[in-house]
This record gives C-alpha cells, structure tokens and sequence, in this order.
DNA sequence: CTGAAAGCGCTTACAG
DNA sequence: CTGAAAGCGCTTACAG
C-alpha cells in the first residue's frame, strides 16, 4: 500500500541509499547535492512516503517503545487518580522524547520473558514488582532496561532501578499526627488481595515500627483486612471496637471506608478519625475531605521514565534506588480524640 | 544477545526454514520427522530463544498492536474513573487476543498520519475523535482500521465505526428527571477547554432540545462554563442566580461543584440540584452521592476494542454506528424543589 | 558526491 | 520430509 523507499529511489532516479541518507540520515553525514536531494524530497512528498518504523527498528536494533507493567492489572479502576496520574507523568516524558507507551498484560513469570524480550521493547516499567524469583531471572535473560515502580526495596530485581515513596516515613507521619491528636487505639486497615502489595507492606511495617516506638502495641485486631467495597466497615463498627482512628492504606479504600460510615450514621471525625494515603485531587471530594498521606505520584513517573531513558541510551545510574518524601496533607477526617468518643455506647 | 533462528538451526543441523516450521508454522503443515522436531526444540529451549517479534511483523505485515488515541490526553485524570473503566474494557478484550495496547501521543492532523501509518499499528482505538478535515484525510491515508470512541455522530469518518453512548437521550433524562421533581430553572455547566469536545456537545445540544420540548426557553445564562476547579460556582452563587437545578457535563466537574458548595455553606439538593453524567462508582463517594447518568463505558470499551478486531480481520462491520443507551442513576444530590428554595433569599 | 551490496531475523513459496 | 533462496523495508559500511 505504502510507497517504499525503493519507490522512491526508481521515481527520483537515484539509488535507495541515497533516498536513505536524504531523508534520515543525520546532518552532517548528508552529502548529497541541494537540488537532488530536494527532488528527492519532493517525490517522497507526492508518493506519501512513510518510513516503515519496524523495518528501521529491526536495523537499527531499538523501537522508541517503552513497555508499562500493571501486577493487579484488572484494579485500575481501584485507585481514584493514581493511575491517571501516573500515566500522565510517564507520558509526559516519553512523548516529549519520541517514545511510545505499551500496556502489557500481565506477565507469567515462566513464559513472560518472550513478551520482553522479543524486540518490541526498549525498557519497561514496571508498577508493584513482586518479588519472584522467577521474575528476577526472566527480567535478567531478557537483558531489559528496567524501573520499578513503587517495589519493596529488598525486592528490586538486580540492573534495575527502583523508584518509590517513603512508605515507612508515611506510616510515621500519620501515626505522629494521630498520636498527637491523642489516639492511641488505632488500627491498620488493608484491603483483600492488595495484602501482597509492596506498598501496603510497607505501610503496615511502617505502622508498626511506629506505634512500637511509641510504646503502643500493635495486635491482631489492630490490623484489618476488609473487601474492595468496604462492607465489613459495618460489622466491625457493631462490635465496639476499642479504636479511635483508622490508617487505610489507600485513597481509594478509605473513600469507601468512608462511604459505609456515613451511610451508618458513623460521624467522621468525631466518632472515628480517618487517615489514607495517595492524597490526589480525589481526597478533596470525599466527605469528609480525607486527611491522607502525600505521595507525589507524578513527578515519581517522571523521574521513573527519565531514569529508563537514561537507562536505554547506556548511562549507569546514579543510585540503584531513589525514594521519594512524603508529606501529609491534614483534611477534615481526622480530629482530636472527644470526651464524648472515648465513652463509646 | 539472543539466539536467532540461525543459531538454533546450526546448533541442530538443520535449516533455518526447518527451524521456523517447527517453532511457528501451524500444525498441519508441519512436515518434519517427531524426533528432528523435538530435537529442535529441546535447542530452541536450551539456547533460550525468543523469537523477534519485529522481523516476524516485518514479513507477516501485521503486528498485533493498537493505538489509542486521546484528545486532550492531558487530562486524562480529570476523568475520575472514566478512563479507568476504559482501559479494563479494551485492554480486556486486547490482551485476552494476545494485542497489546499502545498509547499514542496526541496526534497532529498535518503530520500524524505517519504515526498511524508507520507500520506498528494494526488499528487504533480513537477518542473523542474530534471533526477535522485534515485528519479524516489523514486517517483515509493510513488506511488503517479505526473506532472512534464517543464521537459527534456527524463526525464519524469514513471507513471508521463508531461506538458512543447516547448522549442526547442522557440530557432527556436529566431534563425528564429534574422537571418531574419541579424544577423549570435548569443550568447546563460546561468546563473550559471541553466544550468542543464530542460528548459535551452532545449533552448541550439535548439539554437545549429536551428543555424546548418541554416549552422551556434556554437562554444564554442558562449555559455556564467553568475551570477545571469550577471555582466560579461561588461567584455564580452570590449572583442569586435564579436556577434551582444544574446539569453538569461530566462526573468529575460535578463533584467539584459539589465540593465548592460544601465549602462555600450552599446545601445540596435542598438549595440546589445537581446532576452529572457517567456515574462510574465515583460517584458513590461523593457528598451527596451525585445523581448522574449512567454510561456503559466498560462494556463500550469492550464493543469497541471487539469491532477494531473484527474489521482488521477484514470483516464489513454490520453498523457505521452503534449507540449504546444510558440510564439515570438517582441519588441523594437531587430532590424536589422546595418552598424554601423557591423563596431564594 | 553517489551506488551496489550485505544484512537485521524472520517466513514462505518453490524445488527436490 | 527437508533445504536453498528470495524477500519484508530499511540502514550502513564500503567502494568508487
């Protein structure tokens, strides 16, 4: 369908070298007289030329074509903005440099490696690496440049470079804000299959590292693992039990959490504080507006894809691993423990 | 780096040709000895061979990727879970045929067309394909498969199928909705830098409709656009507007809206109505939970991504068009206009 | 300043 | 049942 160079070198009367070095060849390396090489142009120009990108990659050995890993694929929908601004951010550095981003599935630990390794990719990133020994050795045959995103530091697989936030410094920073607003029964929520997540680990360890330093305890019934919707958040309330303050591990869940309170007649904050963590534009509209964990998504895609570009054109990274401060945005979910809370009916 | 096909056929003592019957051809053509073929094999796997996927796609012409294309692509975390859903949907159905996805950059109507064409494509999935000669000419060019997703039916191209929910019948809806509940008042609110785009068009055009049909006039003061923040509901508020009811073009803008009269003391529904468009579980969680129209995009997603398999493997789409309905899903951020309302300090 | 030729890794008629 | 050869469209030494 397309015209090929070889078209265009028979139509122009030149050699498809020539065509070759007209059209793509970097400046300086042209030789070729004005006039020819502007009637070389031109016929290009009639015939719509287009150069055939896979013939090119196949030469040259490289694609522009970056590959984005979802674990948990199916969740996207889970997370309120943070995909969406995660996309964003690696976007927004790939297209400005002429990449393109690949959505994978997701990817079997045994035969996975062909799905990398098999000359459509320039680099991957890859969101909420599991550790797997597998894995590590799949990533290591395909011989892939690669960014974790968001993975437990004892997780990233070798020649990688790991990207995260400050789980275990967030934890600290609620469990500081909660304890000073005079709550020390407070309790961990998880969600069901997120409990393998690297940043919900990270999270819980954080949150017990923390109380621990303050002397609180962290038991069983501290730590909660509730569904996608939330609905458990019912039940558990019936039961009375003894915690003034919920740490939800995300965004999303705590919305949720939120949700089930309100339509039980649960007053946040007054009954119950609330803290989540992601702390995107979407914690602003929840009601109350939800006290979360800062975690500066975008600009870690950013960094994650300029790392990966750094990565492909031969550059040994600065550090093997490179976390992100967070901060905590105070909302409206959490308030000092009430007079009135602590002789919970 | 990899083993090719070459290695694998001298490590064995075959040809190459031999080499890639067995490894690739389809069953019955293979006509090679049990123990030749299983010798192969056992090299393939000892060298660990992956095959190049480009030189495949070079010769077969066919790649096994989708475009997607955004307009406005920066905003994709404007769109709390619209975007969300939409990717579950179409990468569901892609990956589930072993396509990947792969997200371009937004494309220029003069140049892009080699973007499309490029040879790395085997469709593309377009969004809010916006009306644009140069581009249908382009796309006529790449002569490449195309859907376009929530398109102005007028705008659909050629050679393309379109597959958009039922915008009009959404605004008649609401109209039905708010009119039945006493409200004759009704603002339309648009956001800057969407009101050209397909779906805001839609909604506009028959809210104006279903408003005229009903006897009421819609005036220029009765179509409001606002930021992204939609901070000038404040403003409007102060004004005492004389509407009682507003019908804000997308999920994500009403709940900002809704947020700007939590904060701002305006009681919603009692003092105002407000309804939106798209209901994704979002808006669930807002304050109050947002009445809004309800829109397949899922399942849209899903049609989608199966028409764009279907007309690459050549078959005559049955319809240039399909339209999916939407339901209004009543929630608490409606009521009915009440006589305190009415007397509007 | 320009062209003939080889090659990226694969597949597919074609011949034997 | 198997292999030699051509070719997908491009680029890159190399020769002239």
């Amino acid at each position: 369908m397309g015209a090929t160079i070889k078209d265009i070198a028979k139509a122009a009367g030149v050699s498809s070298a020539t065509v070759s070095k007209v059209l793509h060849d970097s400046g300086a390396n042209i030789r070729v007289s004005k006039e020819r090489a502007e009637h070389i142009r031109e016929v290009a120009h009639k015939l719509n030329y287009v150069p055939n990108v896979l013939a090119r990659n196949l030469r040259k050995g490289a694609t522009r074509n970056i590959g984005l890993v979802f674990e948990n694929f199916g969740s996207i929908a889970a997370g309120p903005l943070y995909y969406a601004e995660m996309f964003d951010g690696i976007t927004s550095v790939l297209f400005a440099e002429h990449y393109r981003l690949t959505i994978l599935p997701e990817i079997d630990p045994d035969t996975g490696h062909k799905e990398l390794a098999n000359g459509q990719l320039d680099g991957v990133i890859w969101c909420k690496f599991v550790e797997n020994q597998a894995t590590n050795q799949m990533l290591r045959k395909a011989a892939l440049p690669c960014v974790a995103l968001n993975t437990l530091e004892t997780n990233v697989p070798p020649n990688a470079v790991s990207v995260m936030c400050d789980n275990l410094g967030g934890a600290e920073l609620v469990v500081d804000h909660l304890t000073q607003l005079g709550h020390t029964q407070i309790a961990f929520v998880n969600e069901i299959r997120e409990e393998e997540t690297p940043d919900s680990i990270g999270r819980l360890s954080g949150f017990i590292r923390s109380m621990n330093e303050r002397g609180l305890a962290v038991h069983q019934d501290d730590i909660l693992t509730w569904s996608f919707e939330a609905t458990e958040f019912v039940s558990w309330w019936a039961k009375k039990p003894p915690h003034t303050a919920l740490f939800i591990w995300n965004e999303g869940q705590a919305s949720r959490v939120l949700r089930r309170a309100l339509d039980a007649g649960v007053e946040i904050p007054r009954e119950l504080s609330v803290v989540g963590f992601d702390s995107t534009a979407f914690s602003e509209t929840t009601h109350p507006p939800l006290t979360a964990v800062n975690q500066p998504i975008r600009e870690m895609a950013r960094y994650a894809a300029n790392v990966l570009l750094n990565l492909i054109s031969g550059q040994v990274p600065e550090s093997h691993s490179v976390t992100f401060p967070v901060t905590l945005d105070v909302r409206g979910s959490t308030q000092a423990l009430t007079q009135s809370r602590v002789s919970n009916p």
